[in-house]
DNA sequence: TATTGTTATACTCTATAACTATA
DNA sequence: TATAGTTATAGAGTATAACAATA
């Protein structure tokens, strides 16, 4: 080991500067998002619900009866990956699809009962996880201002 | 068809309610990343960067001789997934990696003169898009507000 | 023994095309 | 001919384990 790295500044020692990244949205906005869910999967991960499928069942709680394409458009997931996510939600017993008299072609979308208790547990747990980042944000108002933010941005 | 339909609320004619999950900060914060990721793609379409590649590059110019390692973790990035990444930048001849003699296992990371004209130029694109950005959320006060709201929230 | 870079691998998320059954 | 759901598949992004070279 060379002894003179403890008097010049070599490679090793120097932190990296990432102050011009720091100041760029985009990638403050995916290292966030990032946090966040890394976040919401320790909270969540009793229930066994990733974010996409809480999303799911909580969307068809507020609105049973709804077709797979509505719920999944929504939500601005592709037809295609909506198959096998619900297919999942399913086969554990939370949700049913039923075939729709009117147009046979479209599947409407209900929770079972023990889907509507999973979504009230995990409607608490986010109501939790919710109030732990309010406090970290400083209050209801910056809550509403970080919405308001993203809502301009847009998406 | 069934004309019944034009008088009453049938399940096609809804549209599907989703302000609660609107309210969830971890869902608009995925929803305003991904679009502004979407927005990203098309303003650099024509340097063919992705966001991680322009992480990689800008962080290499203002950080030249840094191990592998220091920027991969600086940008969360594992170093295995960094492998390959700067495979790619390096075959486009955009960086070298350079053996560093005072500790053999390491590879320094460098521009090249190719890397630094397109670094400018990303930046100037990452400048242009910021700018819009700024745009739409109504100003540098708002968007000094947004950085700093993200801040709070870690990650 | 520990660290740096590497390879291999697997799992999730996302995107597209093509099929089926219905309309 | 168009639509809703489905299947298959391919591409990113991300995670872990194990290895070689070096410290």
């Amino acid at each position: 080991m060379n002894t003179l790295k403890h008097f010049s500044a070599s490679a090793d020692d120097r932190s990296v500067d990432a102050s011009t990244m720091e100041q760029v949205i985009g990638y403050r906005l995916r290292r966030a998002q990032l946090y966040v869910f890394q976040q919401f999967h320790q909270h969540f991960a009793e229930l066994e619900l990733r974010p996409a499928e809480y999303s799911v069942l909580n969307l068809i709680g507020t609105n049973p009866g709804r077709k797979q394409s509505q719920i999944a458009e929504s939500l601005g997931i592709k037809r295609a990956n909506f198959v096998p996510l619900i297919n999942g939600l399913e086969r554990r017993g939370l949700m049913i699809r039923r075939s729709q008299p009117d147009d046979r072609r479209s599947h409407a979308l209900f929770l079972t009962t023990k889907g509507e208790v999973l979504v009230k547990q995990a409607d608490q747990a986010q109501a939790e996880f919710e109030a732990h980042c309010v406090v970290r944000l400083g209050g209801t108002k910056a809550r509403d201002q970080l919405l308001e933010l993203l809502e301009r941005l847009g998406g």
